[in-house]
DNA sequence: GTCTATACTACGATAGAC
DNA sequence: GTCTATCGTAGTATAGAC
């Protein structure tokens, strides 16, 4: 039980070999004799981890958002101003899907397939959706309050979400398409802070009360 | 072979089936004999129109991007005012999104899905990328257009690129998860209008020039 | 906790009758 | 152009020995 013995359990690296090959080819792209011998196991031992192939890929599912969550999650809860607090939420994102590049495609799978899980109502399908209902409601917040308080249009929060999970998820999750667009890897240093630079100045200019006020500092406008 | 008489052929009506089994669940989630019995064929008939799952595939992509093209390519075309030209991309790809709900989900895993085709040379993948550099340099040309005259920031055209993507396929195609964060059905009349409505204000105040001009019609300023 | 062995189904694809 | 039959493989899952 000391990570400093035993480094990572047998379960650990099931996870990690199950996250990699879902991150690429998907759910059923995948067969559990591959993770199997991937992860130097024999088929069978599988079932003696989990249940089964769903449970295997929603415990994938659900250490990927705890993960980002305990990225994000100090940026959300800060009452900061707003925009700042947005900057740091797309810092902290990108920081998350850049850490662990598996990120994006399992999230980005996540968001769109929709999930077609035999139980809909089974305790692992509700934990990961519990974990991203969390994320999405805090940054929702994040995004009414500034329109309350004048420093953001008076935006669509669920539209805004959406465009924040298109901007800084799919883009990381688009491989080669992303490579070829761009001229080098998404995760080379440049490219990853282009992305935050220009994803940030995009929502501040994008999002900002147009009116005749100064572009800076129109805070505590209250009535 | 008219119309009138024969008004979709067999091999129309595989395409159909598989761009509706496709979207939802994927390459790898669809079987051929699922596909079959749902176009009123036997398993083996399929092979008779096409060579294979992955050509049967690649066709249900390349006429999904022929339908788009066919929709957006005269805003891309035109050579109008740089923000009018973004405006009338957003609205036609939106519609084309719309008006064939297959589309986003099979535009987004083409996209993020890091193709792993066995012949990676063969004509119809080759077919299939050509269309979408075409969409992509000619949005590529319309950005930098902008920035050129002025009328845009000198934003990062990939990076403008791959944030409209997400604002557009990637908002269509999150099924179960966009219907939930906005209480309505994606396809729903007020939810689109409100999307195209969303996208064309960030787009228009994130990109345009800050300056202290006027926020409207700094139009022309040559060096 | 991992193994071999096995059950049963489905997969993509081919051959050949009609 | 569609069919039945079949091949070889791989799929998820279970049982039981070690």
């Amino acid at each position: 039980m000391d990570p400093a013995i035993h480094p990572q359990s047998t379960r650990d690296k099931i996870l990690d070999v199950a996250e990699a090959r879902f991150s690429q080819r998907g759910f059923a792209g995948v067969g559990l004799q591959e993770l199997a011998s991937a992860a130097g196991l024999g088929k069978s031992s599988l079932f003696h981890h989990f249940s089964g192939k769903v449970q295997l890929y929603l415990a994938v599912l659900d250490r990927v958002l705890e993960r980002i969550e305990l990225h994000v999650a100090p940026a959300l809860a800060s009452d900061a101003e707003p925009r700042a607090a947005l900057d740091r939420v797309v810092d902290t994102l990108i920081d998350s899907l850049v850490e662990h590049p598996t990120a994006p495609r399992l999230l980005l799978r996540a968001l769109f397939e929709d999930d077609e899980f035999p139980d809909e109502q089974a305790p692992e399908v509700q934990a990961v959706d519990r974990r991203l209902h969390s994320l999405v409601s805090a940054f929702h917040a994040v995004v009414e309050r500034g329109v309350a308080r004048g420093v953001f249009r008076k935006v669509s929060a669920p539209d805004t979400i959406q465009t924040l999970i298109g901007a800084t998820i799919y883009h990381f999750a688009s491989g080669d398409f992303g490579r070829e667009l761009f001229g080098e890897p998404l995760l080379a240093a440049s490219a990853v802070a282009r992305r935050k630079r220009e994803v940030k100045l995009l929502l501040r200019h994008g999002l900002r009360t147009p009116g005749p006020g100064p572009n800076e500092t129109p805070e505590r406008n209250p009535t």
